[in-house]
DNA sequence: CCAACCATGTAAGCTGTTACATGATTGA
DNA sequence: TCAATCATGTAACAGCTTACATGGTTGG
């Protein structure tokens, strides 16, 4: 299972859609870092299918099959790990919109926002080691770029965890 | 030429090293995005000595040729597109530091900043399309997320820019 | 009716990973 | 002397891209 593989299943799963209709979605949306040509979709979609996870194609929709409603599942409830890609992650994330329980992604946000601090502290202990010193400014900057984008990823957890547990009360008082 | 490629190719014009001093850059320092694992690097080295872009190896360290010089100055001195990887931007950033002329390093800043902000532009047209309205709430808090690294990458680029503009002309008055 | 789009496929090739393997050198 | 580190290699495989190819459907 590759990343590629869990978008086309989190998505299938959304609606049933034809690998053309997959395709679209990343060549016309944010999700566009995924592939979108033909001979990565069609080949992943085959996969999918051999293993089970997904039914359909042949010019019909795929439709997600239990088994693979049970591996997107255990997929989307792992915490974020450290050394997790910031992708990888947001894919997850983004995937867990139809979890019945809002904790689940509350808590995911908590997780990723350590995950972000962690790599900011290491960043900041090689900005203090001996070697940092001899670096060429130019070098420093591009690791400062680092630095900024993942404290950015990590403020962004804290703001989003606040919008979702708002968000999340509003409805309870519904 | 892949990424990697240019990466071996700029550590050593930097100075000679064998494939595996250049295994442990990768291993140690924040440039540990590139594989380091010997099924890359020794490939890789063969294929840039097989290129006459480095001499060398066979357990001597390897060193940079006139071509490889060539070769390697005409890409750093693109301006970045848009369209480019932002890692991709920043290892040749980090790689202009011993360019005689501090204003191509000023420039390239620029190009980096207006691609960034080029990038924002594009998620923000997607955050006020129909489209957006139908997505469910934890999809656009991870588009946010990509608003919020690219606009903290567009302003590390204006920073950076000041901080080596200020340098620059420190350099100047002695 | 013709262009544009829907819909799928496959072959060749590039990059990289994992895992395994070898042998030299050096410090405790 | 023995473990760690230096130093290189390669075979098998995974994943993706590019490029090419096919045919059906629909709107103007």
């Amino acid at each position: 299972m590759t990343p590629l593989s869990y978008a086309l299943l989190g998505l299938i799963r959304g609606e049933p859609r034809t690998g053309y209709a997959l395709r679209k979605v990343f060549e016309t949306t944010p999700m566009g870092n995924y592939s979108s040509s033909p001979g990565s979709i069609y080949p992943a979609l085959k996969i999918l299918a051999k293993a089970g996870l997904v039914s359909g194609g042949n010019k019909a929709p795929y439709v997600i099959t239990a088994a693979g409603e049970k591996a997107f599942g255990d997929w989307l409830l792992k915490p974020m790990a450290e050394n997790e890609a910031i992708d990888l992650a947001l894919l997850r994330f983004a995937f867990l919109h139809d979890h019945p329980d809002k904790q689940v992604s509350l808590d995911f946000l908590k997780s990723f926002a350590m995950a972000a601090k962690a790599r900011a502290v290491g960043l900041k202990a090689f900005m203090t080691s001996e070697a940092w010193q001899e670096i060429p400014m130019q070098s420093r900057l591009a690791v400062e770029h680092g630095l900024r984008t993942t404290e950015a990823s990590a403020e962004w957890a804290l703001d989003a965890w606040k919008q979702l547990a708002a968000g999340a009360s509003e409805e309870g008082r519904q």
